[in-house]
DNA sequence: GGAACACTTCGGCCCGCGCCGAAACGTCCG
DNA sequence: CGGACGTTTCGGCGCGGGCCGAAGTGTTCC
């Protein structure tokens, strides 16, 4: 077990948690971003990162003086928010700015590559009334069908995974499936991202689209 | 993610991993007993308990002088796999006695309840083969009827969940389904722990029971 | 009642590690 | 070439937390 304890000693730090935190909008960040996300020096910010690297929680790419970070993949963003939905919702954030910013990301985030909060669980429910998905969260033999005719193909990559969600305690919808459905709908502007940050509301568009697609 | 450095915070540390780790055995353990297994202190032992209970991992019962705990439940030993998965086999094992008695655990094992290593994830290729579960690793039709000729009874838990094989990293079969095989196996003889490790074998009873059930 | 036992609380030690600032390195741009 | 900038390395500081032993509490058994 002494593997179990390496891993949770990356995430341990609040510091090095926050930049897993933030890389979990999918995109990759420069060290420097993540050192003023966290407020730390960043020569404490590279420290970090390096452990976090060799860890095999994140990968980097070098780009000229640039060292850009992201997840190693969606196995570690499921970590993350199976482990996130453990702790669970635990007191309310305090101050305005905080709790409407926290109240904008339990309405609908993105998480690495697919949606979450309350727009990503009805998300879910909306592709199991349609068959779409089983009562397991398992690809139905229409819902194949209905994920090609919006473009979907198969890959090595499960097609749909159950990915905790930490503010609904419930599980919704990743793997293949629920990224690919997450990339069409930015194409087709039926979400956006509010500001910079990982929540993303349904826009006026998107709730037309989704209606026709028959989620509600 | 402040929750998530908590949570890991607790697993982080080499002791409460340890005692985590020999509880996934699904059973209740003495608190001497975990400083025994640990090496240390009973007092330092009684403190790490206290901190895993009120993080929500553990959950104890009293009883006289004694303080059982265990895991506080299906989706902690999920955690816990998921996360010692990640880190993969390490190093090999050094000493014989070591390596042998990791090669038995690799062999088959207990997940909390259900079964692990070679053994559990052939038990669940056989399952796959028989059609009870189908390739995303959802319950079938007839999977439910073959599962209640063996007195399986559905709950409010999941009847499967993937759960991830820290040695064969491939997911195997857990949830309810795969707890009440597990049961099944150990009230027939079918498996054996070896000693008083999380370490099973299949019987030759286990052997004969298994291909008349047509698994492998 | 008294002795063994399981566990807990407390005080104190010490190591690990997260943090910073200063200085060095490499890259980009004018 | 020189200056700005992103990043890294190093030394040093200070806190947190894991560890133990000693003493205390509650339970069981004789």
């Amino acid at each position: 077990m002494e593997a179990l304890a390496q891993v949770a000693a990356l995430l341990a730090d609040k510091t090095r948690a926050a930049f897993c935190g933030a890389l979990l909008d999918g995109r990759a960040w420069t060290a420097n971003e993540l050192a003023a996300h966290a407020r730390v020096a960043p020569s404490t910010a590279s420290e970090h990162l390096t452990r976090l690297i060799e860890g095999g929680l994140l990968v980097e790419h070098r780009q000229g003086r640039h060292r850009y970070v992201s997840l190693a993949g969606p196995h570690v963003a499921e970590l993350l928010e199976a482990m996130t939905s453990f702790a669970g919702p635990g007191p309310r954030p305090r101050g305005l700015r905080a709790s409407s910013a926290s109240e904008a990301m339990a309405r609908g985030r993105t998480c690495y590559d697919h949606l979450a909060g309350k727009l990503g669980v009805a998300l879910k429910s909306g592709l199991l009334e349609l068959g779409v998905v089983n009562g397991d969260l398992a690809i139905t033999e229409p819902g194949l069908v209905w994920l090609k005719e919006l473009g979907f193909e198969p890959s090595k990559r499960p097609v749909v995974r159950a990915c905790v969600d930490w503010t609904e305690r419930v599980p919704h919808l990743a793997g293949a499936a629920g990224a690919h459905l997450c990339e069409v709908f930015f194409e087709r502007g039926w979400i956006q991202r509010i500001g910079t940050t990982r929540a993303v509301v349904l826009t006026p568009a998107g709730e037309v689209g989704w209606r026709e697609l028959g989620l509600t």
